[in-house]
DNA sequence: TCAAAAGTGTTCACTCTACACCCATGG
DNA sequence: CCATGGGTGTAGAGTGAACACTTTTGA
């Protein structure tokens, strides 16, 4: 099973032929609004192709490692290039290298992110549109699995950690909080339940502002920024 | 930042010059019991390197990424190439891309696998060594705080799954199913109530063996082969 | 018969869940 | 004043920690 020595000309400007080429991609989610449910739905932005493998489908943002750059570093870099976006949260996901996952040999170590709707750019970029995760088109190379198993993984992680932050503004009710969890998680929650062990996490700190709309007006709280640093991992050395 | 197109000669017999090579290393751990303390500890083997970065260093067991074979095929063939071991249990940990982690640019993606005391060979192989995991020497490259994060997950999915399987035989009391768990989590469990918990989680099946010693018999357990597959991510297509 | 491990029972504190209920606001 | 979401109270089920207690064996 060796791979073949044909030497073709690739699109790739300095790829050595025959080397296993390391990419990096990002999962990168936001929540924003569905207008016609009126319910929040978490999107994801997607970048067309416009080369040959799979020239045309939609493909997670990515791009090539540099030799000079940290792991994390080329995914901020290659999702900034290609979506303009700057995420509030980045973190690793896994590494994607099955033989077959690409014509050429390619080892992908993906990421995943979450940005804030008001972070998004209002301009959009050429060929990048944002889908809901839960309906997505056939994506490129084996995207389809990668983003099932970031929605896997922040499901997984919204039942115990605090994530839900970098969806939301600085500000916001415990309604809206409780809508991010909802959606993520695909169920509804009980409000009373709800806010009972959001104030019980010791995490959220009440301000005396509140958010005023159609009915009683709801307090707005605020992630409590000591404890974000205290919930890494042992190996989160960033910021 | 551009690529630096020097020619160096390196010693890394097929690697074109000036690219990004993907390694792969496995953290294993068994446990065993300290002759000293009588208590059980949980050790790696580590193999010393004979060449020239960080030469004389023990480091983990691993190697260079074939092009033709996934990420968890390395794993597995660099593991049995250095240390002929074939564990039970093998997972993937993180792929580790500090720019200046190596003198070359590595990429490492890093496994980590239980293996049962008894499914590890009695001769030694050369230049391999066992260690404690709570007191290793100085590492050759960021290998200490890889096996920092490989004890911190282990500790993380002992509370949540049954990886405790991958370290034990087929049969085994509560009381050895216990002692893993205290040496992996590095304290004392109530024997009563881990027996409770461990009746009650449903993956357990009694025997009609019992292993006697010096006191009163202990019942025989096995794991529940069904749960087995249920348990994994979605990520889990081998076997 | 005694030490020690195997195994059982009970209590307390805490958490999750369901759901009844009161409060405050805009319309 | 009333519909609606904000916010509180409370009772039941379930779980984990602590620990007293009984059972069974080898020495």
């Amino acid at each position: 099973m060796t791979q073949t020595t044909a030497a073709t000309a690739t699109p790739l400007a300095s790829a050595p032929p025959d080397a296993t080429r390391v990419a990096v991609s990002t999962v990168i989610f936001t929540i924003r609004r569905d207008p016609r449910t009126d319910r929040m739905e978490l999107a994801l932005p997607l970048v067309r192709r416009t080369r040959d493998p799979h020239e045309g489908l939609w493909a997670l943002p990515g791009g090539w490692l540099d030799v000079a750059e940290s792991l994390e570093a080329a995914a901020s870099r290659t999702l900034a290039e290609t979506t303009g976006l700057e995420p509030s949260y980045l973190e690793q996901l896994y590494a994607f290298g099955a033989v077959d996952r690409s014509p050429a040999r390619v080892v992908s170590i993906v990421y995943w992110a979450l940005i804030r709707a008001d972070e998004i750019p209002d301009a959009g970029i050429e060929n990048t549109a944002w889908f809901d995760a839960a309906s997505l088109p056939r994506l490129a190379f084996d995207h389809n699995e990668i983003v099932g198993y970031a929605l896997w993984r922040l499901r997984n992680k919204v039942g115990y950690s605090r994530i839900a932050h970098g969806l939301l503004a600085d500000e916001f009710t415990l309604a809206e909080l409780r809508e991010v969890y909802e959606s993520i998680l695909g169920r509804r929650l009980d409000p009373a339940n709800f806010r009972r062990q959001a104030e019980n996490s010791g995490t959220l700190i009440p301000t005396d502002r509140f958010r005023t709309g159609a009915h009683r007006p709801a307090r707005l709280y605020r992630y409590d920024q000591d404890v974000e640093l205290a919930e890494r991992g042992p190996l989160s050395t960033r910021h």
